[in-house]
DNA sequence: GTACCTGCAAAAGATTTGCATCTTT
DNA sequence: AAAGATGCAAATCTTTTGCAGGTAC
């Protein structure tokens, strides 16, 4: 859990005014580590703070998104995913739930810079590559 | 394009009941290899077919998907867009436009295929990996 | 003939928008 | 004081659902 004075600094820094809806959703975002959807974040604040308003959740995180502050997560359900962390990782869908977590691996990342560096997409400047890795929990078997 | 023989034979051997909605349907996968959404099918389908449904076209899509004739791509617009190709790809998403290419690349799947054979993630059976490329076209310098 | 499909229209669910009011700087 | 943010409710957009009637096998 982040602490106010970083999460201001992290508003102020990207030019945004520090309001307690924004302090919340951020808060949030640090605090659940579940990958949340709106909804998620939403019924969070409201523990503490009763009175947010759904549209400005929606308003809040799209700003963060545009500001790179937060990463939106894509699922199959129909319903954004966001995710409060931003250094570089991938995310492990777990196929018999919406379990979502993250993976990181510097390794696996070298190695894909260093393949993509000999071979070239055409045309194309790479920016980021994101895996999906997809499958299922094995069971302790004991 | 595939000919009407192949998708009534892919339809049959997956215990479908042959419909001109849907052979309709994959046929508008076959052709628009834009991964386009369910409103770029309908749209299609209508110049040829004007009466299906809506709802149909959903429904249908939804039935190829649990079949595993075709792939859901999930983008960050809310809007589920499909892929009739289901050979092992990765797709190209472009950072300035709604473009979604096709990225084939065995290499580079026997690579992270041997990664991960050596580098095993605990507990867990990976089923697949799935590379999002995000990045932007290059204009040609000429 | 039966099981399964389709069309239709209504419903659901997620997200966006417009605007008056309020807060931050 | 000015610029920008919030709350609220309505609107929008995509996708799902229920069901009566129709079609493939």
């Amino acid at each position: 859990m982040a602490n106010d004075i970083e999460i201001r600094d992290k508003l102020m820094h990207n030019g945004l005014k520090v309001t307690p809806q924004r302090v919340a959703v951020l808060e949030a975002l640090f605090d659940l580590r579940t990958h949340p959807t709106a909804d998620n974040i939403i019924e969070y604040i409201r523990q503490n703070h009763p009175n947010i308003a759904v549209g400005t959740v929606y308003k809040t995180l799209e700003t963060f998104v545009e500001k790179s502050m937060i990463q939106k997560i894509v699922t199959e359900n129909n319903v954004m995913r966001y995710d409060g962390y931003t250094d570089k990782h991938h995310h492990i869908y777990f196929a018999d739930s919406d379990n979502i977590e993250d993976y990181y691996d510097d390794d696996l990342n070298n190695l894909i810079e260093q393949y993509f560096n000999e071979k070239k997409i055409p045309n194309f400047k790479i920016e980021d590559i994101k895996l999906q890795i997809v499958g299922r929990h094995i069971p302790n078997s004991h």
